[in-house]
DNA sequence: CTGAAAGCGCTAACAA
DNA sequence: TTGTTAGCGCTTTCAG
């Protein structure tokens, strides 16, 4: 098993150069030396030896994924569709869960840097704007899921926050309700941020006066959710709904209902978004959006791979940098609820 | 950012070598060039190129990791350990999702050969036990989480199979049921075998007889499960409970109940294994085996790191090659109804 | 169409 | 304590 290309040359009766050219199908090589030269690769269970190919050709066919949580099945969809793209094209998937630490992420983006890998996703990370510009500019290919870089060569993929966000607490208006909460994720973040100004929009095209005190955050998880609901019942203000930036919080809202005793939708209608796996199973079934998670995956990572071709041939490259799929509201049991 | 350790050696005034030294805190170096090493390489960005490195170390400091689906909670929660373990052993992991495919698994399994990955854990795939036996004996360093392999040298981590599903079933036969249907996964993997061990001990301990048709399979996905609980329903012999291999195919039996509008557990109660997240979460919670996941993954990863080093070191690594930790029956909502 | 030779960037003997 | 030298295994000009 330990057999280099030259063994196999030997064998061949050929040079070391030929069986390079049989081996990446590069250069001509007549039918009949083909015909040797696979030969003795079968004979002898020849495995070119992926560091030396690398050291040679000055890239990997590695990508990278930077994701907070790997168990969170937005993240892990996301990932699949990356590893089934990537798969299809030949490259290896190295994933980086940064446990929801800065510190982790920026370590994980150093397999940039030492040639790790040819290109990294980013997938809604702590690390700030810059960082990744930074990164960027120094040559190294880079795409993100779920934000948007102000930059020329840095792949986005993301949704139509505002417009599906206004949506769904649209929704929530038209089942009668009029005082509704919301809950955010983390306040500098894109999908945040475009996802309360959907709130807003809803609020307004229907005249419903905006209280600051229907709105909290809780970092996009479970726990944070589940704190944020309790906040909001302490406060004095009320509320008949809440739409919560994603559904991890929205089970959070469920438990906090659950301790307070309260019933969903009766009481309290939910709506989430990502349409995370579990929101099919729970009862009730919450409202959410659906995200398509793994075809996002999938762009992304045909774009990214595209983009590390590309550099390498032509020096530019094609296809638009940012991508914004449509995602659609799915309206389950936790909002359907029809109220005076 | 395209700086060679020539580079950084010309900066400080020393020679390759030494800043190697320095790199790898190998070697005696004086506290003053090691000064002047480290000043260089910050003042130059200096990262070592990975390729390099391992072409001359003949490490990668990578370990793959090949599951069949990583959006079930089961692996992921498997991959998070391993990954964890491995990021704080300064190893990285690549991520093989088969697909419920032999042939990718197959292909996985070429990452090996061609050295991109010093080891590999499997995780309850489909390569048979003589495959992995082969890439063993090729010298490769290997590990599997859910079985068992007849060698001394492949590292297992498994449950308690054989116990944890007798008292699973012990205790649905504590709460009045005597007619048990068992749903396993694949007929040829050893946690199918085990489990329907267990169950089969149960009844005989209780002196409750076998019947054949309250057997059935689903291949441990959802789908089969749901498959399997309607040709269970169709058959003629009645039961009033059933034991999943996993929980996956209990959310299958769940979806088979709401169509057939029987009531969980009144009608049939369930009892699941792997205490997946979405089993807290549904209605009525499952009942379920809690398998430490996250700590299987983190087990085997830091034994296959310590096998990868001390084959590298003594060439004789110590600890005990296969590890059986003991999984312990949670009781919820699914299987929790006395009957007379 | 094929071979010889150079070198990718690093580490590890061996000298000094 | 430090430098010199020789590769790790492959690809890719450049000749032939």
């Amino acid at each position: 098993m330990d057999n280099k290309i030259v063994d196999v040359a030997k064998r061949a009766g050929v040079s070391a150069a030929t069986v390079s050219r049989v081996l990446n199908d590069s250069g001509l090589v007549s039918d009949k030396t083909k015909q040797k030269v696979r030969q003795a690769i079968e004979e002898l269970d020849y495995h070119p030896h992926a560091a030396a190919k690398q050291l040679r050709s000055q890239r990997t066919m590695t990508i990278g994924v930077i994701v907070p949580d790997i168990i969170v099945s937005y993240f892990s969809e996301i990932i699949k569709g990356i590893e089934n793209a990537a798969y299809a094209r030949k490259y290896k998937v190295i994933i980086c869960d940064s446990d929801n630490e800065l510190e982790k992420e920026m370590e994980y983006l150093g397999l940039l840097s030492n040639r790790t890998v040819d290109g990294m996703i980013l997938v809604t990370p702590f690390v700030s704007d810059e960082v990744i510009k930074d990164y960027s500019q120094k040559g190294y290919v880079l795409g993100v899921i779920g934000r948007e870089i102000d930059s020329d060569v840095i792949l986005s993929c993301k949704t139509n926050n505002v417009q599906f966000s206004e949506s769904a607490v649209c929704h929530l208006i038209e089942q009668g309700h009029k005082q509704i909460a919301y809950i955010g994720g983390f306040s500098d973040s894109l999908e945040n941020y475009e996802r309360m100004e959907g709130y807003l929009k809803a609020l307004k095209d229907n005249r419903i006066p905006f209280k600051p005190s229907l709105i909290d955050s809780g970092h996009f998880q479970e726990s944070g959710g589940y704190e944020a609901a309790i906040r909001l019942f302490d406060r004095q203000e009320p509320f008949t709904a809440v739409y919560t930036a994603n559904d991890e919080m929205a089970l959070g809202v469920y438990r906090a209902c659950r301790e307070k005793g309260l019933r969903i939708p009766e009481d309290l209608a939910v709506v989430g978004v990502d349409n995370n796996r579990i929101t099919g199973y729970i009862v009730p079934t919450l409202s959410t959006v659906e995200q398509p998670k793994y075809e996002m995956g999938v762009c992304l990572a045909e774009k990214l791979i595209d983009q590390l071709n590309d550099v390498n041939e032509s020096g530019q490259s094609g296809g638009s940098k940012r991508t914004v799929i449509n995602a659609r509201l799915i309206i389950r049991e936790s909002s359907n609820y029809q109220r005076g």
